[in-house]
DNA sequence: CATGAATGAGCCTTCATTCAT
DNA sequence: GATGAATGAAGGCTCATTCAT
């Protein structure tokens, strides 16, 4: 029925093939988004055919997912860990936050998943629940636990707390979505420094969330 | 008066097409995304045949380009206007600047256009060097004058413009990304009231941003 | 994007598609069944491209019941108000009715339907159920009226409906079972006359069905 | 005794290998059909690798006409026989037969064989050739000789004898498609008792096939 | 012998664009 | 000018079969 003409060379390597195909798909994922990345290609760059895909993964979606966890999602508890233990004042935690989150996420490919589900969730709300429950929640939580430790230690002043995790997830969000979509069309000098940017946005950020140290300065003209 | 003033809406005067297929694509367009979008739902929408689609926008693209064109790209010279005309400081200046860009577009359909951009960009380069040009530099040269104007005036410190102006868009492209991506997948507890959420930010950038009166905290105005 | 290499003769025949198309899925699903055929080949019969087919019809599954619509479950009004009109006793009406049967569905392809989805019922069971609905249960409904006239007339005795409707119709399902599936392979001493068997079961049937003119076995007349 | 009357199933003798799979596609077939059984399933099920199949039988073709061979052919001798010791007239022994037939093929796996053959045997005409040799024609030869005996006693007129056989199978083959096809699908209403069916079927069969007692009763119409 | 990882042809369905009417 | 019927390439997923280990 179906002559196989050309000999194929065959490996099996099952214990790789999960990271291959992840690898490979993040890479697709990221360049093309989620509806115009094709299995195939994703197969092709890991080196193995289409059907190898679907006996480690059962649907594309899945695989999108299993990239998710592998890259982002995984990772909270090592995160919180960190977190945990670091010691230091506010400020150069929520700066070191920005930047680990940068090195680690936002220069990297991974950067690209958020940016993909940001822009794609409209279309596949499954993918938008899932994120939301397996990245937005813990990121959320995440940083909520740096702003409670502030106030706690009379670093922040008291603070709307939803409000404040926005504030610095904005920045962040835009990095992306600039990095993602506007920057490949950018003249030269309309480039972002993401460093410098982070650094910007912490020292605003903070200039605005930090205790006063006198209760009579009032810093901000709607404050009063 | 005479019978002539109403010979309005004949069958549908051809000259209104291209408007009704225009607003029939926003309408489409930011509900679905660009690549999702069918231009047969907005041919039909408009109440007219694939076929007449074609016949005044040579494709899908062209289609998309002329919807930005009259709903972002040509209304700068007014808000420079408006802008221009403007009395009061930097801080109100800035508040109101942001307050209106929510009304005229974070809160309306338009702002979908910008949210699809930023995630279709990747896949339609061209669009994306067309929103650049048309609507990303307008709209950085409106922000650079009117933070220069705060600077001549006294108002902001002398400022790295391309930080300041980003750290102004930043809220702003998350308020379309949140709205648009997360928000219908959003727990109640998480939803952001945009118009606080600006203020917020207002707050705290301006804060960071303005001349500092006297070199340290208190920066009442009895001292000056 | 996708330019057209050959020149395609393009006929716009709306009209005439749905009966075109109708009738190469009759053929070739009678042939194939409904599993092997493909959607591809039924509109190539048709002399459409694949695309066409799917304007007509949304899926395979719906060209399918159009199918058994057209050529079977549709005629059962006509065969109803031909039975109304029938005018003879109840031998009379058996041996035409099944006569009948087998003249426009048994001998034609149609009956090709009615094996199809006996053979196939156990994988597609919404093909089940819509015969179910649209044709078994109106040929059963179809058939008790006869009987009941029957009755009524006095020609049949009473009888337990549901199995008599069943015997009337196994011999038929046997006859499409035996055509469909085993005539192709039989050894023509083995051929079956489907008239000659039809009238010998309208006979057998006939014989045990009807009212008896004397209580028991020996009905001659002059006994009574 | 001796310990090497235990040697049995060491890890699972291989020669007992094609049994069990032979079973399970059995199972399987019966199950869900020729086209969709998997042979994967097939292999699962028998408790080797889907490698292992194809070692012992080289399509999944060949493994089905495989399964007929084990299952229907062999069992004739066994049936003539206890037709041959038979004592009682002839209607006793058709309605002997056709309740054995129940008893032994109809309400059990095996059924599911004959109406496989039936659904797929115009897609495979080697198996539906194969079965006709094997299983229908034993089959025909066996209910001619319990006619012929009939007959020959006086308790059944002369008689086509083709259609008679096939009087007597139709009900049979009806039964299995109903049972394996429709009934799934079928309201409580329209279920069919088998065991009464087949009474009803012979009982009428019976009394069409008979001799008459007087030789002037016409007791089918026809007949005259 | 057994295994099970790997293959790839096959199939239904969608949709931007074309073009005969 | 309009229309809308027609096209055909593209893509996710299945599964019988192969073959390196």
């Amino acid at each position: 029925m179906s002559p196989t003409t050309t000999t194929v060379k065959r490996e099996r390597r099952k214990e790789a093939r999960p990271g291959e195909l992840l690898d490979a798909a993040l890479s697709i994922f990221v360049a093309k988004g989620f509806a115009a990345t094709r299995v195939e290609e994703v197969a092709a760059r890991a080196g193995v055919s289409k059907g190898t895909l679907f006996l480690y993964f059962p649907s594309k979606e899945e695989l999108f997912k299993a990239v998710v966890r592998e890259n982002i999602a995984g990772r909270f508890p090592e995160w919180n860990d960190e977190l945990t233990q670091f010691e230091g004042d506010s400020f150069s935690l929520l700066a070191y936050v920005m930047h680990a989150w940068w090195q680690r996420i936002g220069m990297t490919e991974a950067s690209g998943i958020t940016k993909l589900v940001m822009s794609e969730a409209g279309q596949f709300p499954e993918i938008a629940g899932f994120y939301q429950q397996e990245v937005i929640e813990p990121s959320h939580a995440l940083l909520k636990r740096i702003l409670q430790r502030g106030i706690d230690r009379g670093e922040l002043r008291p603070l709307n707390m939803e409000y404040a995790v926005y504030s610095l997830i904005a920045p962040m969000i835009f990095l992306l979505t600039w990095k993602h979509a506007m920057a490949p069309c950018c003249p030269p000098s309309q480039t972002i420094d993401p460093l410098g940017f982070i650094d910007t946005q912490v020292d605003l950020l903070f200039n605005g969330m930090r205790a006063q140290p006198a209760a009579d300065a009032p810093s901000s003209p709607s404050s009063t």
